[in-house]
DNA sequence: TTCGGAACCT
DNA sequence: AGGTTCCGAA
């Protein structure tokens, strides 16, 4: 309810924040490479190019310089800030663009999910394809959403020119706050805020704004918001264009929309104001995101996992919850992982057509496939440059009105910022027990490689392999790739109640509810054979059909299935298996089954870090403890599709490696990744990171829009409402 | 140019 | 955790 004007969702600003790191003190390198990007005046520096995510650092001095004022290191060179854009790699937050020089590409699609898992992109935006928003790592704290704004009406237009606008006014405002100056009050700090735009208008909007926002937090997101979010969204998430434009590529879409210049993604999301239908092409998978009204759920004040310690919450919020994010992860293709932390909820789901879906992946293919050739080529494509003004994108738009009318805080209670701690949570007709966090990441390393270094990789894996992959099944905790970077810090934090990042959610286990499982194995073999993409595959993933089944099936069969699973799949799980996990693990969106299942729960799942776990009616199966037993002992899960996935995944991977060049894993932590996949086993998630990971590139996910459109609504306002309510958590920041 | 280890810093 | 600094290797 609430606001209902806020249709609209902001779309991740946040991920340009800087501010938002949460987690991390500072900002964070990629955060402050998006920050540029997102910015025209820097284009002569750096813009996106390529490929989606792809961009080119024109001039790695002068990056580096900006880099340095930031953080107050002057010594910073293109050297010294490369290193840290590699470090990233084994993070799989960017990937080197082989043969292309200064070039990077983002995997927006970790990012998200680790770091925000419950976000729901699809308020928001579109459909992103690999690259999701970014988002701003940890999320701990103080996190601050994207409170769904109004703005999202708000035409296109504007958004392209002014790249500070908006947008900058916000980031200005808290990139000052975090920069500051260095060391004496060298205006180090912002250069590039000041750059923007000038300090005048970061300083008038803020204001202006500001004496709008009443209290903190709340205030505080209005305020940003305005106009943000538009202008967000298309550049990220490309509302037109692909930024690769490869028009060829994308031939299934049949709009290509231009690329936007500063976005590198492909498809906007948005509805149009025009229409929704907009959306709906194919290409996008974006899903359409049309504002619509969202669910009318209202967050609990601690809805967010973000705070990791609290979770309080009552049922209806998380089930409203998993349902948006179920939507937006289906929309998005985005991993399902997000779902993990609430297993037993059950949404109602929209559902998409198979047969759609069987469509929509061909196609995909078929498109990834040329895409894929095309830059596995090396070639670049030429078009590089598209770095034009946007045009409309589509553009939502929806009356929506002055947000600034209903300024209220939201009804939620949320405002509160978070009291860390000490809620009770509960509540709910679920029980949760906070589980300890499991794993760690590190394990693979071990194994004797003489030089972790590219070589690697698959065979590696596979060869350490974890155990067996056929643990998937069992357990339900994942752990994203990334997060482990991030993430780790989050489980704990969540456990013990620091407040830390938090981003971590708090590690549950949900009683009642079951499990999952599909019997749908059968199909989803199927669909293993080929996949074209990661997306795809994550999106069959979410598809109705595999989980749906569970039901109730739960109980017990995990088991079966895991072995079925495995058997069919491959022969040597383990490498899959292993793979995946390294790169991702994924787990099999119980989150998602709720779509299918529309009625009953079913799965549970687990995130890696927060991992929650579901019990069974019987505990004594499930319950073991997360770790270890996971595998064993984990039921549910829905692990065949969860098999599938890695497997295709794999397989893409490889190709893409080969094509391209691996750059994934390299080493990337496998250990841990390992770890994670053993305990929990069964289930990974290796949608995200593969497929942002995998490279990033992988096509856009698909557009399920018809199905959706009721549930989107719905979703959405759930999603505002989260927003909100973790806007609200949000806070501050600092400053050097 | 790019990569990544290692030590160190915050 | 997320760099920063240095540096040797490819």
């Amino acid at each position: 309810m609430k606001t209902p004007g806020d249709s609209g969702f902001a779309f991740p600003e946040w991920a340009y924040k800087p501010e938002s790191s949460p987690g991390s003190r500072q900002i964070q390198l990629w955060h402050f490479i998006l920050e540029l990007l997102r910015k025209e005046e820097y284009h002569d520096v750096i813009a996106w190019q390529g490929d989606y995510g792809e961009f080119v650092i024109k001039d790695p001095d002068e990056v580096a310089r900006l880099w340095g004022a930031r953080k107050c290191k002057p010594q910073m060179n293109y050297d010294k800030l490369s290193r840290a854009l590699r470090y990233y790699y084994n993070k799989r937050i960017l990937h080197k663009t082989k043969g292309k020089r200064f070039t990077y590409k983002f995997n927006f699609n970790k990012l998200v999910l680790v770091n925000y898992p419950f976000i729901d992109m699809g308020s928001t935006g579109g459909s992103v394809p690999q690259s999701a928003p970014p988002v701003p790592t940890g999320a701990g704290t103080h996190f601050r959403f994207p409170p769904s704004t109004p703005s999202e009406v708000l035409s296109p237009n504007e958004d392209l020119r002014s790249p500070g606008g908006m947008f900058s006014s916000v980031a200005r405002r808290m990139a000052r706050g975090s920069v500051s100056d260095c060391s004496d009050g060298t205006s180090v700090n912002s250069e590039i805020e000041e750059g923007n735009t000038g300090a005048g208008e970061e300083r008038g909007e803020r204001a202006v704004s500001g004496g709008g926002g009443a209290g903190g937090g709340a205030g505080y997101r209005s305020i940003i918001h305005p106009r943000l979010s538009h202008e967000t969204l298309f550049r990220m998430y490309g509302g037109p264009g692909n930024p690769a434009g490869h028009p060829g590529s994308r031939g299934h879409t049949g709009h290509r929309i231009h690329p936007e210049p500063l976005s590198p993604f492909p498809v906007s999301p948005l509805p149009g104001p025009g229409g929704a239908s907009l959306l709906a092409p194919p290409l996008s998978p974006a899903l359409s995101m049309t504002p619509t009204s969202h669910l009318p759920y209202t967050p609990s004040p601690t809805l967010s996992p973000m705070l990791g310690s609290h979770f309080s919450f009552n049922p209806e919020d998380m089930k409203r919850y998993l349902q948006a994010h179920t939507q937006s992860v289906y929309n998005y293709g985005l991993s399902p992982r997000a779902f993990l932390q609430y297993p037993n909820i059950v949404i109602p789901q929209p559902h998409r057509p198979a047969a759609d879906k069987a469509s929509l992946t061909a196609e995909r293919g078929a498109t990834e496939r040329a895409e894929r050739a095309t830059t596995a080529g090396g070639g670049e494509r030429g078009g590089d440059r598209h770095h034009h003004p946007p045009l409309a994108h589509s553009t939502h738009h929806h009356p929506h009105l002055p947000h600034s009318a209903h300024p209220h805080s939201h009804s939620h209670p949320i405002h509160h910022p978070l009291h860390l701690g000490e809620e009770p949570p509960h509540m709910s007709p679920f029980k949760f027990k906070l589980q300890p966090p499991p794993l760690g990441r590190k394990q693979r390393e071990g194994q004797s490689q003489s030089k972790p270094r590219q070589s690697s990789l698959s065979s590696g894996s596979g060869s350490g392999s974890m155990s067996s992959t056929s643990g998937l099944g069992s357990s339900l905790s994942f752990g994203s790739d990334l997060s482990s970077a991030s993430g780790s810090g989050l489980i704990s934090a969540s456990s013990s109640t620091q407040s830390l990042n938090s981003a971590g959610l708090p590690k549950i286990k949900v009683e009642p509810i079951s499990d999952i499982e599909s019997e749908e194995e059968v199909e989803v073999t199927d669909i293993s054979d080929e996949d074209p993409d990661e997306r795809d595959e994550e999106f069959e993933l979410f598809s109705p059909r595999h989980f749906r089944a569970s039901n109730h099936h739960h109980h017990h069969h995990h088991h079966h299935v895991n072995g079925t699973a495995t058997t069919q799949h491959q022969p040597h799980p383990d490498e899959d298996l292993d793979e995946d996990v390294f790169k991702a693990p994924a787990p099999p969106p119980p989150g998602l089954m709720p779509f299918f299942t529309s009625q009953h729960t079913q799965s549970n799942a687990h995130r890696g870090l927060p991992i929650l776990k579901s019990e069974p009616p019987e505990p004594v199966e499930s319950n073991t403890p997360p770790s270890q037993t996971a595998s064993a002992g984990a039921p549910q899960t829905k692990c065949i599709p969860l098999k599938l996935r890695f497997k295709r995944r794999w397989s893409e991977d490889q190709r893409m490696e080969a094509s391209q060049e691996e750059s994934d894993d390299k080493k990337v932590r496998p250990e841990e990744e390992r770890e994670r996949a053993r305990q929990s086993n069964g289930q990974m998630e290796m949608e995200e990171d593969g497929t942002g990971s995998g490279e990033g590139e992988s096509p856009p996910p698909l557009a399920y829009e018809g199905s959706l459109a009721t549930p989107l609504a719905s979703h959405r306002m759930a999603s505002a409402e989260l927003h909100r309510a973790t806007a609200q958590l949000s806070l501050e920041n600092k400053d050097c």
